[in-house]
DNA sequence: TCAATTTCTTGACTGAGTCCAAATCTCGCT
DNA sequence: AGCGAGATTTGGACTCAGTCAAGAAATTGA
């Protein structure tokens, strides 16, 4: 596992102990929201505004070393697993994000029958249910 | 195409007319937001406060009389399209929306490889690119 | 080391949606 | 048709996630 400093040169960005502390708070804790990842660097480095974390997010999506993952109904959460199209399992109660593996192996699994001329870039997929410990209740 | 009405009683769903210009307003508008649907009823039947718009299309996505999607980084959408779990192709750029029939069929055309013991109940699917109109610029 | 540029901070602001209590409507019954 | 109970709608305040903008601070490259 590469050093953030490492990975923030490798795409030409500025190296700061914001985007550090960054990259490391969401490597602690996957699928976690922008103010979770903003408590998980205040522990780490004291402050940051939640500006320079929403900034710092975005930018670290935009060159690939974060994912983005949207779930309906709930604010945008962050993963370092990035680069392997695998997809995401939801809870709906409890919202708990897990990983899955792509059903049909590693090549992006999915091509749409008619693309109405849109260039694709992306088939996200989100599959929907309840965890083992809502469905106890 | 069944009435309104009609389909609020066979869901055994109190008639008002909020209700079923709210219906109709979705069928004028596939894949229109709230405020968008809000503004169709108002031009049906006046007025509408934001509250029963927002009610309205909750209960009737519940109800199964309408489906709500909630692409990333944009209000919620709706459409009366149910029960054939087709999927979307979504612009980043300018937001269009256009639906897409499963690549593999009718059947739900998804299981997740390993599911955790989550019991799930749907496999969405969102086709990320670019519309042929953002392409030209 | 220093200037130029990028990044971060602070605080106001927006948009989508929710909460709540009071007013109104719908449905089923007589 | 009229009535009452319960469901629905209204209006307004409020929350939450995220954005905007301007000045202060840090990083980079020379």
């Amino acid at each position: 596992m590469r050093e953030p400093q490492q990975l923030l040169r490798e795409k030409g960005l500025a190296v700061t102990v914001q985007r550090m502390a960054v990259l490391r708070a969401v490597r602690r804790n996957p699928h976690a929201p922008a103010d979770v990842v903003a408590e998980a660097v205040r522990g780490e480095i004291g402050t940051i505004s939640k500006q320079a974390v929403y900034d710092s997010l975005s930018l670290l999506s935009e060159k690939g070393l974060l994912r983005r993952i949207q779930p309906a109904g709930s604010a945008a959460r962050y993963e370092t697993r990035v680069g392997d199209n695998h997809h995401h399992l939801v809870c709906r109660d409890c919202g708990k994000m897990v990983d899955v593996d792509c059903a049909l192996g590693e090549t992006p699994c999915l091509h749409a029958a008619d693309d109405a001329g849109f260039e694709i870039d992306e088939a996200e997929v989100v599959y929907w249910g309840r965890c083992p410990d809502c469905q106890k209740e």
